[in-house]
DNA sequence: TTGAAAGCGTTACCAC
DNA sequence: GTGGTAACGCTTTCAA
C-alpha cells in the first residue's frame, strides 16, 4: 500500500536467486572508510593487536561500527582451508527427530561446547533409507561430522562405511562395536550395564515372565538394553521367560495398542521398555487391564529425564549422561582437528539406576 | 597394536591448526583425471547437462568416483554470493535449549524444510544476557536468520534491533508486536487465543481464586496466556481473583516447591500453568497436599504435546502446532530470499484446547 | 607498523 | 560443447 517513505536506490538486476540482496560491505569498504589497506583492517577484525598502533586500531574500529561491518565466514573459509563448523547427521524415522530427549540433549550439549570454541554447528535429519543423500554429506561444508544412527546392525554399519570414506573426522554416537579407525571415535553410554542394572533390579521380585516392549526399527541402544537384560538373566535364573513384542513406532498409542494386545493373551510380571515414553505407554495399557503398578506388574524404562516423574507410581528408569556426552564428543572433534588424533578412540560413559514406584 | 596395511604418505607438516588435515581434492583433480577443463566438471557437478556431452559427463562422473570428490561449499558460496544456510539462535536460560518440546519440534519442522530445499542450518543457543556475543551474529555465513527470544519485553526488542541491524531477512518466532520491517517477519502462535480458550473452559466450574504459574524469566508466549486469561475473567467474570507465582526456573522440582508454598497459604479453585511440565510439577503439589484433581482443584497446562498423556490425570492443555510452524518459517525465508520480499508478514498459527481430565 | 600481491576452489562470462 | 580467464573476500607471505 504506502509505499515506504525512503527510496532505495535499486542495485541493478542481479542474476538469478541473487536479486534483490544487497552488496555486503567487505574489508575492503573498512579500509577505505578507515584509509589503510585491508590487511590492517584484517588484522584489526583477527585481534592481532600487538601489531597494529593503538590510533590506527581505533579508526578501523571505527569504520566497522559505522559500516557495520561483519566478516564473511565463507571467504576466511576459504582461504584458511578450515571450516570451523561440525556437521551432525541424525537419522531418524520420526521427522521430528530433535523431539526425543536424548538427541535433543546430545546435540545441546555439543552445540554449546562448539559455540564456546567458535565452531559452528550444522544440523540434519534424514530417514535411514536415504542417509547418504544428506546435503550435509554431499558437499565439504564441515571439518569433521557427529552421527547418530539407527536402524538393523547391517544398515549402520553401511553408513559408517559411508562415512569414513567421506574422508573426514567423524564421532559416532551409541555405536558399540569398537573402531581402531583414525577418522572415527565412538561415544556411547553403557546401555548394555543399563540393561544389566534392570535385570539386577527386577530379580528381586522373582519374576517368571517378562516382557521387553521395543521399536521394530532398531536402535544401536536398545539392542544393547535387551542383551544386557537377557544376560544376567540367562547367567543368574535361566528359567525366567523373556519375551519380546515388537511395536512399529515409539508413538504413544502404538505402543499402548500393542501392550494391550499382549496383556490381552498373557500378562508378564514385568515390562521392561526400551524407553520411558514407551514405559509410560505400557502402564497405561496396564491400568486398563486393571492391572496394578507394581503389586500385579513391575513396569521399568530407560533413559530416565522427565517422564519419570510425571506417570504415577513413577518410573523406575535408568539415567542418561546424554548433554555430557555432547559436550565430550565437541571436545573430541575439536582436539582431534587441532592435534591430529583423537585423544580417545571408544568412551564409554556410565549410566545410574534409578528406582521409582513403578518396581 | 598392529599397524595398518597401508602407510599413507605423511603430508609434511602444515602449519597450525590445520595440521594432519590432508589436502582435499579439487575441481582440478578431477579435471586432470578426466582430461577436461575445470569447467566441464563444474557443468557436470552442477547438473547443468545439456551442456555437457554425455560421453564427457561419463569420464567425469567416473573421475568424481575414483577421486571421492566432493564440492567445496565455502568456495562455492563465495563465488555465487550466495550462503544456502540459514542460521537459528535460540536465546535459552537452560543450556539444553533444544530439551523445551516446542523448541526441538520448531528446529525439526524448520530444518526438514531447509534440507529439502538443499539449505543448509546453523544452530546455536545462548544465554540472553549474551545474545549479541552469537558466534553465529559476528560473522556474515548465513544467508538469513532465525530467532527465538525470550527475557523480557525490552530485552527482546533490544535484541530484535540488533538482529534486525544485521541487514539480512529475518524471522522471529513467538513475537506479537507486529513489524513492517522489510527484513522482518514474524511466526507464532496463537497464545493470546490460547489464553482465552483455557479461560473459557475454566469459567464453566465457577472458580473463584485462580493461580496462574509462571517462570520468572518471560516468554512472550507466557506474557500472551496470562493476558489472554485474564482478558477473559476481566469482561465476564470480574468478581474472580487471578494471582501469580514466580517460579525462578521451569525445572519440575522448583515448580512444585513453589506451588507446595503457594498451597501451604492459599489454596486456589483453579491452577493454570504456563507449561505442560509446570502443570505436572504443580499436580504433583496438589497430590501430596491431599488435594483431588480435578475435583478439589483444577489444573491445566499449555503447549502439550506429550507430557498431558502421562499425567493422572491426564492435563488439559492447548495443542501447538510447532513443527508446522518451523516448516512455514522455511518457506517463508526460502521465498524471501528468491523473490526479495517475504510473502507474509505477520503470521499466526492457530492452536486448539484439548480437554483432559485435570479440569 | 603497514601494505602489495598471490591464491584458496568455485562459477560467470565469453571466446572458441 | 568446451575451456580460458577473472573474480568472489579473505589471509599468508614478504617487502617496505
Amino acid at each position: 500500500m504506502a509505499s515506504q517513505g525512503k527510496q532505495k536506490s535499486q542495485p541493478e538486476a542481479a542474476p538469478g536467486a541473487g536479486m534483490n540482496r544487497p552488496k555486503r560491505t567487505t574489508m575492503h569498504d573498512v579500509a577505505r572508510l578507515a584509509g589503510v589497506s585491508v590487511m590492517t583492517v584484517s588484522n584489526v577484525v583477527r585481534r592481532q593487536n600487538q601489531t597494529v598502533k593503538l590510533e590506527t586500531r581505533r579508526k578501523v574500529e571505527d569504520a566497522i561500527a559505522r559500516l557495520n561491518y561483519r566478516p564473511n565466514i565463507s571467504a576466511r573459509r576459504l582461504r584458511v582451508a578450515e571450516e570451523y563448523s561440525i556437521g551432525v547427521v541424525v537419522t531418524d524415522s520420526d521427522p521430528a527427530f530433535l523431539n526425543d530427549p536424548f538427541i535433543s540433549r546430545l546435540v545441546s550439549g555439543l552445540s554449546n561446547y562448539l559455540s564456546n570454541q567458535d565452531y559452528t554447528l550444522d544440523i540434519q535429519g534424514v530417514p535411514p533409507e536415504r542417509f547418504e543423500s544428506a546435503t550435509i554429506l554431499k558437499k565439504v561444508g564441515n571439518d569433521a561430522l557427529c552421527a547418530i544412527l539407527c536402524g538393523p546392525k547391517a544398515l549402520r554399519r553401511q553408513h559408517l562405511e559411508y562415512l569414513q570414506s567421506l574422508g573426514q573426522p567423524v564421532v559416532v554416537f551409541q555405536e558399540t562395536s569398537k573402531t581402531t579407525a583414525r577418522n572415527v571415535a565412538t561415544v556411547a553410554q553403557d546401555d548394555l550395564g543399563a540393561g544389566r542394572l534392570v535385570a539386577e533390579h527386577l530379580r528381586r521380585s522373582q519374576p517368571r515372565a517378562i516382557l521387553f516392549v521395543r521399536p521394530t526399527l532398531d536402535w544401536p541402544a536398545v539392542e544393547q538394553r535387551e542383551k544386557g537384560l537377557r544376560a544376567v538373566f540367562e547367567a543368574e535364573d535361566p528359567g525366567v521367560e523373556i519375551f519380546n513384542s515388537l511395536v512399529p513406532s515409539e508413538g504413544y498409542e502404538d505402543v499402548r495398542a500393542a501392550v494391550a494386545a499382549q496383556l490381552a493373551q498373557r500378562t508378564p510380571d514385568a515390562i521392561v521398555a526400551a524407553t520411558d515414553s514407551m514405559a509410560a505407554a505400557a502402564m497405561e495399557a496396564c491400568e486398563a487391564e486393571g492391572l496394578k503398578v507394581p503389586d500385579d506388574i513391575t513396569i521399568t524404562g530407560f533413559n530416565g529425564f522427565d517422564v519419570w516423574r510425571y506417570t504415577r507410581p513413577t518410573l523406575t528408569t535408568v539415567l542418561s549422561p546424554a548433554y555430557e556426552m555432547g559436550q565430550y564428543a565437541g571436545e573430541l572433534l575439536v582436539s582431534r582437528l587441532r592435534t591430529g588424533e583423537f585423544p580417545k578412540r571408544n568412551t564409554i560413559f556410565p549410566v545410574a539406576l534409578q528406582v521409582g514406584g513403578s518396581s
